[in-house]
DNA sequence: GTTGAGCGTT
């Protein structure tokens, strides 16, 4: 990840969390590090970055390990120009578990409680936050909002197409496919529907399926495949079924 | 290869 060569978020009981804005999208926590450790001792810097696409997200988190250095680092490193832009640093106000923030300071909802029920349901809870994105998306979300730019025309136009429920619903496998889809509607109608006119009709998705079990477990594929015929077939006599008679071909192939 | 308001991961 975007650590330090460690994985997983490491004590954040006693650290301070600033949050790293307007960065540049190719801006790594290595490029920031000196940055801030010049300030103070940074304890871990994380930046979040997207499940899809795994870029940048234009913003990171430094963690301190005492107030008086992130204090002091937010007042220096706000406005310092890195790597050609002017980042934005300030404590952070959410925590990764939506724990209270004071100044960066995580304030821990149960101290002195071990329950272990909040904690496993913080984790559920971030998971939960991206299967909704991925799954449903019915809100516009940064990226989508990136996309549209914040030009209102383009709310203008969605409410026109709000009264298809199922435009909604085949958006929600991606942005970049609605476009297209969005566009070969248009283009149909103009057309009088030309997909009618197309003599190849919908074929079975089994292609596609097939490859992801294969790709599943391969080994374990292609042993299992070869394995309910060996008796089947005869031994010689026939040449049609050289498939697991010939190694030279079949196997290779 | 692009974009720029915001708040986070094993």
């Amino acid at each position: 990840m975007s650590h330090f060569g460690r994985t997983g978020p490491p004590d954040i009981a006693d650290t301070y969390s600033l949050l790293v804005l307007n960065i540049t999208f190719r801006t790594t926590a290595d490029d920031l590090f000196p940055y801030f450790d010049k300030y103070g001792k940074v304890v871990d810097i994380f930046i979040p970055r997207n499940r899809r696409t795994g870029d940048s997200r234009g913003f990171a988190f430094v963690r301190y390990k005492y107030a008086d250095e992130a204090q002091k680092a937010v007042e220096r490193l706000d406005g310092k120009v890195v790597d050609g832009r002017e980042i934005t640093v300030q404590f952070a106000k959410y925590g990764p578990n939506a724990e209270r923030i004071h100044k960066g300071r995580i304030i821990e909802s149960l101290p002195k409680s071990r329950s272990r029920s909040p904690q496993r349901r913080s984790r559920d809870d971030y998971r939960d936050r991206d299967y909704r994105r991925r799954s449903r998306s019915r809100s516009f979300d940064r990226y989508d909002r990136d996309r549209y730019g914040k030009d209102r025309d383009y709310r203008r136009r969605s409410r026109s197409r709000s009264a298809s429920p199922d435009y909604y619903r085949a958006r929600g496998r991606g942005r970049y496919d609605d476009e297209r889809q969005s566009r070969s509607r248009s283009r149909s109608i103009d057309s009088a529907s030309p997909a009618r006119h197309s003599p190849s009709p919908r074929k079975s998705p089994s292609p596609r399926r097939s490859r992801s079990l294969r790709d599943e477990s391969p080994g374990r594929r292609s042993r299992d495949r070869r394995s309910p015929t060996p008796r089947s077939v005869s031994p010689r006599g026939r040449p049609a079924d050289s498939r697991s008679q010939s190694p030279r071909k079949s196997d290779d192939e």
